[in-house]
RNA sequence: GGAGGGAUGCCCGAGAUGGUCAAUGGGAGCAGACUGUAAAUCUGCCGGCUUAUGCCUUCGAAGGUUCAAAUCCUUCUCCCUCCA
């Protein structure tokens, strides 16, 4: 193992808070591998780079050579995290999360070493602690300390409906801890009352208390707020090498800083530098988001894909040129342009085609349409372009 | 159990003396210009219908009054507050 202190160089960076620094040097000259605990819950089949900062972290702690539990909260879910949300979940069904189980674990192991991972599921030991359990767990908690919780107290101020059973989820959060013996759990910034509850139980369970780690959370596509499915400003890690490279490209520049921090392998110095020679124009902004793209492109499809995803993406939007791959979509000659644009997708309805023709977003091969009553009436293949980056290839005939 | 308040388009939020409401405004989103598919800015769009001084569907749900209802009446559902 490491020396100590360059461990925890290593766990602290990007970090936003460490409770605390010394119960975490303490474990650390145990020389053990140290339970390194993040929960996950499934409730959409797809991940985002905003966790992959987790994952990155958890990635450190590996390499550190300490024990990860990527803990699924299969039971948790069933509740759903209150965490900054302003209304109640709605409840999924355990096909849907065994679903996302599925899909979740095949993308988080393009970061975690399969092979050093220790995947949990917290139904194991929630589905056994009953009613009773589950009383005995409740009484641990006041009301009124429940209700500091922001998200909570905020609900209740603007007389927004809180369920009880969302009070429980911190505290079976908490548990998991608990049933692992966890040494450290790491969690967004959103979780400290979640994450501190691990602690109040695990003390209460006579075991040392773990120690938190939180990350800050990744800000979305939109530079304002964090990165999340409802608000569709996510970058998946499933999204196609070029639409993942296009997405990162057309973020905010001062929001690539960021990116680089959390999601950039690279040594900091080395951003930093980089940060400096685009203030001074030694460096173009774009030239620096090429960089992030390229690399965190090729975390997840490969070096050749990030390569082909770069080359794409100048083709398309430097160049003006088609991309290679487009879609195709067969259609019976005779129809007029905004049908076709509809059916294939292209559009949500043939108001929405129609506006774009008439706004001068729409392209025939590559030539402007200017008349939405067009009709394609002769067999043919014809590349239809709606705004920058949607294309469809139609066969008509 | 009692008393009161509220539910509007993706989100927030006007409208409630019935017609001029597909419904003010903001945000998000989309498109165009400018660029580096960045930001900022400007412009336009932003329920559906082969666009029409037309029709259809929308203002929690179902009925009703009326020539006409998001707006009035009845019942129901859900949420909130206060009292118990």
């Amino acid at each position: 193992m490491k020396p100590i202190n360059e461990q925890l160089d290593i766990i602290k960076r990007g970090s936003v808070e460490l409770i605390n620094e010394e119960e975490l040097l303490n474990k650390l000259k145990q020389d053990r591998p140290l339970v390194i605990k993040a929960g996950f819950d499934p409730t959409a089949p797809d991940l985002h780079l905003g966790h992959t900062v987790l994952m990155n972290k958890l990635r450190q702690f590996q390499e550190l050579g300490h024990e990860v539990c990527f803990l699924i909260g299969d039971f948790t879910t069933k509740i759903g995290d209150p965490t900054g949300r302003i209304a109640t979940r709605p409840p999924l069904t355990d096909a849907q999360i065994r679903e996302n189980v599925t899909t979740y674990t095949d993308q988080v192991f393009k970061i975690l070493d399969r092979e050093k991972t220790r995947v949990a599921y917290n139904s194991q030991w929630l589905a056994a602690l009953g009613a009773e359990g589950m009383i005995r767990l409740a009484s641990k908690l006041t009301v009124a300390r429940m209700l500091e919780r922001d998200d909570f107290s905020k609900r209740y101020a603007e007389n927004q409906p809180i369920s009880i059973h969302e009070f429980l989820y911190p505290l079976l959060q908490g548990y998991d801890s608990v049933a692992l013996k966890a040494d450290v759990e790491l969690g967004g910034s959103d979780q400290k009352f979640n994450l501190l509850m691990g602690r109040q139980l695990q003390k209460d369970e006579g075991q040392a208390p773990q120690v938190i780690l939180m990350m800050p959370l990744l800000e979305g596509t939109d530079g304002v707020q964090k990165m999340s499915k409802s608000y569709d400003n996510y970058i998946a890690i499933k999204d196609a090498p070029l639409d993942m490279f296009g997405k990162i490209l057309s973020i905010d520049d001062n929001l690539m800083w960021r990116y680089f921090e959390l999601l950039s392998f690279r040594p900091m110095p080395e951003v930093k530098n980089m940060q400096t020679a685009v203030q001074t124009g030694d460096l173009h902004p774009k030239q620096a988001k090429v960089m992030l793209a390229t690399e965190i492109v090729a975390r997840f499809h490969g070096d050749a894909e990030a390569v082909k995803a770069e080359q794409g993406f100048e083709q398309i939007f430097a160049k003006k040129e088609l991309p290679a791959d487009i879609e195709e979509y067969s259609v019976p000659a005779g129809l007029g342009l905004l049908d076709i644009m509809t059916r294939s997708g292209l559009t949500q309805s043939n108001g929405e085609a129609r506006r774009l023709v008439v706004q001068g977003g729409v392209k025939l091969n590559q030539q402007k349409v200017s008349d939405p009553k067009m009709v394609l009436g002769e067999a043919g293949v014809f590349v239809i372009q709606a705004g920058k980056r949607r294309f469809k290839k139609v066969v008509v005939g």
